[in-house]
DNA sequence: CGTGCCCTTGAAGATCTTCAAACGCAGTGG
DNA sequence: CCACTGCGTTTGAAGATCTTCAAGGGCACG
């Protein structure tokens, strides 16, 4: 059925960024050491705030990363895919995950537990530096959409969204990229920091534009660059907005 | 005059937590391959997009890490100071700096460049897992004013933003907590993510009540279970709110 | 004593949320 | 085969929240 949450698994491990630059015995070992850990579609990896024990690399699936507010607010702060890892803090003794990671689909895993973690970072030096890069580029874009949430206002960021969506997981499609995902309007809402009603309304009009196709939890995406000229606040290529801010 | 920027700047290097754990040997070679950098206030220590070629550690001073949006909107992303490092992912050859470090008061830190810090790592092993431990502490950090810009209304925020450098630059007064810095309302709206007109309107009632004073640049808490009241969406202790949220 | 910077406050209005109601497709069961 | 039901979606209307603009006040410093 769900056709669309098949994303392609991940063939050879030398590719994830987490693993790149090791020699082969390197990566034999680092494989043989984990295990693997299997999520069916709905279930939970592990929940903000439990310890950090493992450290895990998706090779199949999709994983979306949220945290909620006291008050019941979710906001979603990433999906991760085949070759990306998940919960770098592992290493740390003392932490508790930040974030939930609930499976979109059903998702298989290799994990790490932290003791070996340890002991394959003192072996493998690539390997510290390989996780140092995939935590600042993760600063780095939390950081980005932290000031577009702070400057911009729900078109331009829900614009950015999209760009985002179809650039990590956008596959081409007969009159434009779908983002090969389910994506409701309700989990746009919580990766834009908005309501489902405010998505709703601004793809309604981006779909009379001609911008977007949108149905049941899915999106394609006929012509990305006016979406770039939303996020970038230039003037529409059609017209839609009606005046810059004052 | 301006007392306020007085940082307590670091006596032991050891004490830093970039270098912690590091026997007295490495700590020589590690700083004896640093170079003295001076920032007056006011002045830049590097700015955004610009190719990453040293790591910092403060040793006195202030300093500011901002992102400017496109039409000039800027925000802070955080404040440093003694002890903190600063751009941790000058590491990665390719990168560049995704901030602007502004000097707030006059500044003095270490320098290690590029090429410099691949060795130190190398050869000391602590230091990649002190980074990598800092670097996920931010991540955390972001993430979480992530999800309170998403979720959370101005008041909220802004209490949060004083609860926070409380507890990073608070010196106690009498009469309450002083935040130990030049803190003007256009600086707090560009951590909160509003304007400073918003932020003056909130800090008038919340002086109204009792709960702080305020003046020119400078913020003292008196009344810090009251900012937490707000800020976790509490009854407040006075009265104040109109009505929760439907 | 003036000048600059920061702060305050009012008023108007834009933007976005909230609530309510109804639509429509997908999968289910009769 | 059709009706039913659930869930995601749409849309209107009302209103809260916050921004924007404008004007003025006041403290600090030169």
């Amino acid at each position: 059925m769900k056709s669309l949450e098949k994303a392609q698994p991940v063939r050879t491990l030398a590719k994830a960024p987490l693993l790149r630059g090791l020699s082969a015995e390197a990566l034999e070992e680092v494989a043989a050491k984990a295990t693997e850990k299997k999520v069916r579609a709905g279930g939970t990896l592990f929940r903000e705030g439990e310890p950090a024990s493992a450290l895990y690399l998706m090779l199949e699936g999709r994983v979306k990363l949220t945290q909620v507010a006291a008050d019941g607010h979710e906001v979603i702060l990433r999906f991760v895919g085949p070759g990306d890892a998940v919960a770098a803090l592992a290493l740390f003794g003392d932490a508790a995950y930040p974030v939930t990671a609930g499976a979109v689909s059903d998702s298989v895993l290799m994990a790490w537990h932290r003791d070996v973690l340890q002991e394959l970072f003192q072996h493998h030096p690539p390997l510290a530096v390989n996780a140092m890069r995939l935590l600042s580029e993760r600063l780095r874009e939390v950081q980005e959409r932290f000031r577009e949430l702070a400057t911009e206002r729900v078109a331009q960021r829900i614009a950015r969204a999209l760009l985002r969506l179809v650039r990590q997981v956008g596959r081409r499609v007969e009159g434009g990229v779908l983002i090969d995902l389910t994506l409701s309007r309700q989990d746009l809402a919580e990766l834009t920091g908005t309501t489902l009603y405010t998505v709703s309304r601004v793809l309604s009009e981006w779909e009379g534009q001609g911008i977007l196709e949108s149905g049941r939890a899915k999106v394609v995406v006929k012509r990305p660059h006016a979406l770039v000229a939303i996020a970038e606040d230039l003037a529409p290529g059609t017209e839609g907005r009606v005046e810059g801010r004052g």
